[in-house]
DNA sequence: CGATGTATTGACCAGCTTCAAGTAACGTGG
DNA sequence: CCACGTTACTTGAAGCTGGTCAATACATCG
């Protein structure tokens, strides 16, 4: 399947006309940097397109080697990579901001896919964007190599997670740290939980359980009341700081600003 | 414990001042590309110091948040996570040629720890380096790119295995891996294998194992015949693609040359 | 109102961990 | 040169964490 038919966006949903970055609604909340006029120029002028994407679609299939690359505006999507029989790892979750397709561009490393878990828009970019973000502006050379080296530390957590943690543990983590990462997005600061739309599949997958104990974890917390599940699929954390104890997690999770490509 | 301590070389093993990186052995291998004088010259001014270590010596301590910044220029060192109970997560292996100290300096998130398997040598650069880098040459920017994203495409590798994969085909494929990776470093072309440095203990904690499974795992694999090993610690590998298969591992792992910085 | 995907639960069992000991290799100091 | 400490490797037995199999409930949706 080629690229350019995953990416034609679905009649009803197409978006508009490529807006100006300095509108984003990304780049008003404190979580991204605020750039220099410069760079959002360059920036601007290396956009593409936008597009809507709906939830469960295929966003990069996995072996491309000619995938785009975009920013995510809004909405999740994960990076997995799967075995020839069908076992699949979930590397890991991207949420708005994140930036899609650099692993790909860069090395020819075996490659993952990335599918979306919400509908998504994404904000594509020329194919060697990359390159003339170095290029044109040093600054946003080094904003892409912290992008990179950030989506490392990340990768990092989630094999210390995989590798050592019990299940008990490694849901907790998992769920602390999506809900970290998902409350700057929350509409009302996350008071009422955040949106939250892994199934528990997901959850197996991302943290090598199978979904019967990732099941039976998930009870485990509920019973000791360490996660609600409010209306709308909202998870809700009671004492983020005992799920901090329990999961051997640094607590609080520091997020400090970082760029918006 | 202050970074300069644990970089001060012992005493007898101090190198020689810095010479020229236009003659560094390295760079002789295909494995790498071969740089403009221009980027050559920006590399050369932004080296510090070349300096040795033991086998078993920590180059950066877990935590670290002004972490020093290096290539690795011979021997091998390991990348780790550890959980407050002392629970060890290998994240990844560096051999000849990998930068070292790039998440460090980059994000804030929880740091690890960087120590050596075998006496090596280390090529040390200023703190500021990778934005110098970026700002001076942007050719050396996208290096610096390429080589963050490239490891992040090795941790994919690894939380794949330490995910989904059997305590059989982990082993496997991280041998196959490491065979394959320092093999453009064996002296006589690998004939006589490889040097391998790992105790099972690193085994172990780098595929999420305990130590015993790990021991009757390799037992299992030179059961099979499948993994033979010479004098001087050196691993054989009699028939790669039977393991690759047993692995479920892509094979044969194809190595595009690479930036050298 | 079936169809599909997700959540739920019990029974069984196996892969892996833990515990416990013992062996081998190597460097150090007496 | 040997005793000894240290580190790595080896092996068996027992048990637990988490996987597999199977079936049911529940939801949403065309």
């Amino acid at each position: 399947m080629s690229i350019d038919v995953l990416l034609s966006p679905t009649p009803p949903s197409r978006a508009a006309a490529a807006a100006g970055c300095e509108h984003c609604p990304l780049r008003r909340l404190p979580l991204f940097t605020t750039p220099s006029s410069t760079e959002l120029e360059v920036i601007g002028n290396l956009k593409r397109a936008e597009l809507d994407h709906e939830a469960g679609e295929l966003l990069i299939a996995e072996g491309a080697d000619d995938s785009p690359l975009f920013t995510l505006l809004a909405g999740w999507a994960f990076r997995y990579k799967t075995l020839a029989d069908g076992r699949r790892q979930i590397l890991n979750i991207m949420l708005p901001g994140d930036f899609i397709g650099l692993q790909q561009k860069m090395s020819d490393a075996a490659s993952h896919g990335v599918r979306t878990l919400t509908p998504v828009r994404v904000c594509r970019f020329a194919r060697d964007a990359v390159w003339t973000l170095h290029r044109e502006l040093p600054s946003l050379g080094y904003d892409v190599t912290w992008l990179s080296a950030n989506e490392g530390a990340l990768l990092d957590d989630n094999l210390l997670s995989v590798g050592q943690r019990s299940a008990l543990e490694r849901v907790a983590a998992l769920l602390l740290t999506l809900h970290a990462r998902a409350l700057p997005f929350a509409a009302d600061g996350g008071r009422d939980g955040v949106v939250f739309p892994l199934t528990q599949q997901h959850i197996a997958d991302a943290m090598g359980l199978s979904l019967v104990h990732a099941h039976r974890t998930l009870r485990q917390l509920g019973g000791r009341g360490l996660i609600v599940w409010g209306p709308g699929s909202r998870l809700i954390l009671p004492d983020p700081s005992a799920l901090a104890r329990l999961a051997h997690l640094r607590w609080p999770l520091v997020q400090s600003p970082r760029p918006l490509i």
